[in-house]
DNA sequence: ATGGCGGCTTGACAAATATCAAGCGATCCG
DNA sequence: CGGATCGCTTGATATTTGTCAAGCCGCCAT
């Protein structure tokens, strides 16, 4: 791949403190690729032969059972995904698409592992990398357990606006249909949840959010850190 | 704590490889303690000072939220739990409770952040202990976004008969109504689930489960390795 | 033994969620 | 400019799941 685009995998967490010579020596097996919208890049089941790395665009893990399938999370630059499967030399657990014109770096699978294994700065990262996913996953754990349908979206209106930057209104950025299924619904069943949060402020027209009383909301929606706060 | 119970710790994948003083000097900061049945040990929130092991009896994590509860999974011996906020340094997200009498290992967080920080093998070990508990959780919420919960139970039940070795009859060693709030349904659904899997064979007396026909409930639950082995 | 107690089950009912069918309103393309 | 397509919405209805109340049963302790 390369090497002009070398620093900016460089700055991520997980390779910023590892060796020079086994960066290197992973990113000469890496390679670059731009993909269209909608385009499948894994499938459950297979052997992990590469660990991905989102540049630009965005990506899709779902999965499928028995004719149903559910969207499990979006990958968003810069970040990786399907680590744990890389290491563990074992089959994908999700299935990956392209949401958006996406560009990914492959890694191969094998490469990681060597260098993993000599190199203990990169394990650490690893380690940090895959704590913060597993607590991802626990956290939505929670989020569909412990919540209704409305209070899960009520709390994700409410991340969401955070991460936009805080502004009452805000624009979603993909289909109402796969955040549906993010939040473990029928779309049909999002567009009723989104008018039973009209009585706490929350008004939609197309894609354009907007919570007119965030306190309001968050009365009800009562976000909580421990399940809410995606960055611990 | 007694020298005499390094050996079955040392066993653990987690510790196996490290460097033999490494071991030791965690090991000088540990203490082993006997708790009472229906005991919490943790409290979600809290900072995380210690590393917990499971020597025998079992545990169970769970969380709450707005009045509700959940039960997210129990730990058996050997092995550990909360290794994520350890090695983060961050709020437990789930509780812990002992579901019976409990031998346990507290090992002191910041030591095992120190060793880990200078023993590239542990932090090997550290990594695959992750990727295991992460895709765990993947296979978990998999089962519970794209399954009934009449299904969740039937392919519950064929795990729990194969860890059980494979009889047609066994017993579950611990309350239904764990049982129903680890599998996400109140215990009254739990009741008219078990009924509802009378025609594939299913037959419950007491703690009692038996399975007439394995294929035939096979069919109906449709098991996956994907989600349902945990053991990669 | 026997009187509570707790967990399990059952039935009736309510609430939440899914499904099906239809219509609306953008956007794309001939 | 139609006309088709696709995603979203809406209403009617079915299914699933939860809630509440009552009763059953085994277990434990007095």
């Amino acid at each position: 791949m390369p090497e002009a685009q070398y620093p900016e995998i460089r700055a991520l967490g997980l390779f910023a403190e590892m060796a020079e010579a086994n960066f290197l020596s992973l990113m000469r097996g890496a390679y670059v690729q731009n993909f269209p919208p909608h385009i499948e890049l894994i499938s459950e089941g297979e052997p992990s032969d590469f660990l991905h790395v989102v540049l630009s665009g965005s990506v899709d893990l779902f999965s499928t059972w028995n004719g149903r399938d559910t969207s499990l999370a979006t990958v968003r630059p810069i970040s990786t995904f399907i680590l744990a499967a890389t290491v563990k030399n074992a089959p994908y657990l999700m299935s990956a698409r392209t949401l958006e014109k996406s560009r990914i770096v492959l890694i191969p699978s094998q490469d990681v592992r060597a260098i993993f294994d000599v190199d203990g700065s990169f394990a650490r990262a690893i380690v940090t990398e895959l704590a913060q996913c597993y607590r991802s996953v626990i956290k939505a754990q929670k989020d569909l357990k412990l919540r209704t349908s409305l209070e899960r979206l009520a709390n994700y209106l409410l991340r969401y606006q955070k991460r936009a930057g805080g502004a009452a209104a805000f624009d979603l950025d993909f289909e109402k249909r796969r955040l549906a299924s993010v939040l473990g619904m029928t779309p049909e069943n999002l567009s009723r949840a989104f008018k039973g949060l009209q009585p706490y402020g929350v008004t939609v027209e197309g894609t354009r959010i907007a919570i007119a009383d965030q306190a309001d909301l968050e009365r009800f929606a009562r976000p909580n850190p421990l399940i809410d706060d995606h960055s611990t």
